[in-house]
DNA sequence: ATGGTAAATGCCATCCACTTGCAGTAACGA
DNA sequence: TCGTTACTGCAAGTGGATGGCATTTACCAT
């Protein structure tokens, strides 16, 4: 099944600005900002609205096929395609902004501690880590 | 060295308003944003504005007195008393956005993991869950 | 191939968290 | 008590994100 097909399953519709969308996203070899994604999408002469931007990403988010994420002290929300990558999660240079994915995940086995320390049933987690690349040190 | 030394140190003072905010971060038992602060202070008919407060926090964080965190898909910040307390994350209710404590860090032998694997310097890490707390399960 | 219907779009206005500018007020050391 | 300057309040402005509504378009049934 691939992801027309996930759309139309689901009642909706592969649209001219849709495919555009989630072309971008899956080419970006960073989570994107909605504003991000809008200015690539100028940049290669789609006509778009920034409203269609945010409603296509909610829209994919519901669907599973984009996962949205917030980098600590950004103040904006980011999207990034799920298409077969496995959970992991991002480190963020506060210099120059730069992201970098972070293979590991440190946190499967602490659900359990979490839930007697708290009484609360876990759901999601969110870590990110920030510093300085490379580049910027 | 008490809290009014530490402003009068840096050549902040200490204000009316000053000790007013600090004085409702003290006594709640949970991270406050600035809109909820100032609803406390209202209560309690301090005469305030809600820029003041903000630019309180700031300060307040500038001087390392607080600590401020974002909790994800809340879109605002929180802040709370930084006096002593040691390094901990939060869980978040998803249904009523009740906030509660962990103790636990995971994370404090994840450092040289990551710069191995990323080259960069690590700095901060955001670290929060959600889930659904006793009354709302 | 075409027509009907509901999803999707574009444009507009709005919301909300947060910031900035500036003139007037007040903390506090001299 | 006085002068400096941090601080405050009010007003206006940003920027990310959402909601309303008329029009367009995808796509299935005919």
């Amino acid at each position: 099944m691939d992801v027309k097909d996930e759309i139309r399953a689901s009642g909706k519709r592969m649209t001219r600005t849709r495919r555009a969308v989630l072309s971008v996203l899956e080419q970006s070899q960073y989570p994107l900002s909605p504003t991000e994604l809008y200015a690539q999408l100028k940049k290669r002469k789609v006509a778009i609205d920034l409203v269609t931007v945010y409603r296509n990403l909610v829209t994919l988010k519901e669907l599973g096929l984009v996962t949205q994420l917030e980098l600590h002290q950004e103040g904006q929300v980011r999207y990034e395609m799920k298409e077969g990558r496995q959970h992991h999660h991002h480190i963020r240079c506060k210099s120059c902004g730069r992201i970098a994915d972070l293979l590991l995940c440190p946190l499967k086995k602490l659900t359990a501690v979490i839930e007697k320390e708290t009484r609360f049933v876990v759901g999601d987690h969110s870590l990110e880590f920030s510093g300085w690349c490379p580049r910027c040190q």
